[in-house]
This record gives C-alpha cells, structure tokens and sequence, in this order.
DNA sequence: GGTAAGATCAGC
DNA sequence: CTGATCTTACCT
C-alpha cells in the first residue's frame, strides 16, 4: 500500500483500506470493514470519538505521526485494536480496522482464536480481528507499507485480483462510540457475513441528538 | 495515590 | 445484559 494513498483526510483513507489484505505473522486477511477517526478540535476534522480528540497523548502519537503507521491499543483491559494512521504528518488521524476475511493461514487463525469459532468469526470485531493475526501491542507504529514489516497491507491498487475495485460498499455510523454517534464514519463491503452488526453505544446520547 | 471509564467480546 | 481486566487521565 503506498502510504501517499492514506495521507489524505480519514474517509479517503478508510475507503483504500476496504478491500486491502492485510497480512501479519502467518495469515492473510482481506479487510472488509473499517471505521475512520478524525483528530483534536483544531484540526481539520475534529471528532470527539477519536483517541487523539484531546491531544497529543503518549498512547496516541501514532495518530500524529506519518501516515500508514499500525496504532494499537488496549481496549477495556483485555483486546487489542489495531488503526493504519493517516492524514498528513502532524495531524491526527486513523483507520479503525474492524473485519476481514481470512485468505490463507486459516489453521493458524483457528489457532490463535480458537478451533470451535466459525470461519466468519475468525477475524469479526476489531479485537478478534487482532488475535487472528497475531497483532499485539508491541506492532504500535510499525510501516504497514513496508513490505518488510511484521504487519504490512497490500492496497487494492496493488493487488492482483482485479475484481476488489469493483466491490460495493456500505456506510454508516461507528459500533460502539458514545460521542459522535451518529456520524458515518463506517465503512464495509457488501454481502459479507464477517462485517459485525451495528451495536449503538448505551453511553451515546439519543440518535440525532445535536454535535 | 485512588479511581472511573473505555473505538470489546463471550456467555448467560 | 453483564463481567472480565488493564491503561490512561484526571482528581484529591
């Protein structure tokens, strides 16, 4: 993936992604649902869902950093989530990666997940999609451009199967935010039984509610 | 130094 | 719907 691609604003950049396979320790997965995050109020997108909504953090400098960089965290003490950084440098945003569908190193995903999890499981959910591909913590800001890395991703464009240009897509609001709900800043493939279910936060305020 | 909240998931 | 479990951020 040329990291150029994703120097441009979260939605852009979520719409490259889609479509993409990534591929880390063993498993190839074609990325089938993303969610884009924006980055503090001054900024070009301010969004108070994103991490880096209030600045620039130490778990969060990724996001400030050059595009195409791996962001992980830990989230509610237990998964791991993994975003692809965009925008330009010094600005803050991401790529929430959300769903794939695993394209070889199906026994090792069963592995890491777990033998009874249905093939559409395997990497449904930011968290499950992690433990799939063996993404941990220590991936924080690794080049997903770089072919060298542990965790790269292979854009569309690159990509030999000609067919993933043509797919359509889908939009929506974000699983599980609790401000900016109603934004759509998610994005999936259609037809794929991997994508998750959209599950509103019981934290966010009523749908159409101001900001 | 204490604690509440969170871009989740699996199991009732 | 709830519990698990850890890091960060913000308060006293």
């Amino acid at each position: 993936m040329n990291a150029e691609l994703l120097s441009t604003d979260p939605v852009s950049a979520a719409r490259q992604l889609l479509g993409a396979v990534i591929i880390a320790r063993g498993v190839s997965a074609r990325i089938v649902e993303v969610e884009a995050y924006g980055g503090p109020l001054g900024g070009p997108w301010p969004d108070p869902a994103s991490h880096s909504y209030r600045g620039l953090r130490l778990r969060n400098a990724v996001m400030f950093g050059p595009a195409g960089r791996l962001y992980t965290y830990r989230s509610y003490g237990i998964h791991i989530c993994a975003n692809v950084s965009c925008g330009p440098e010094g600005v803050a945003a991401a790529v929430l990666l959300r769903a794939a569908v695993i394209q070889a190193g199906t026994e090792l995903a069963h592995t890491r997940r777990g033998v009874t999890v249905r093939s559409a499981a395997l990497a449904r959910g930011p968290g499950n999609l992690c433990s799939a591909l063996g993404i941990t913590m220590d991936d924080n800001g690794i080049d997903v451009c770089d072919s060298r890395s542990a965790v790269m991703v292979v854009g569309v464009e690159d990509s030999s199967s000609s067919t993933s240009r043509s797919d359509m897509y889908q939009h929506g609001p974000r699983v599980g935010v609790s401000a900016a709900a109603d934004r759509p800043w998610r994005f999936w493939l259609t037809g794929h039984p991997e994508v998750s279910g959209y599950r509103r936060s019981s934290r966010a305020p009523q749908p159409g509610a101001s900001t």
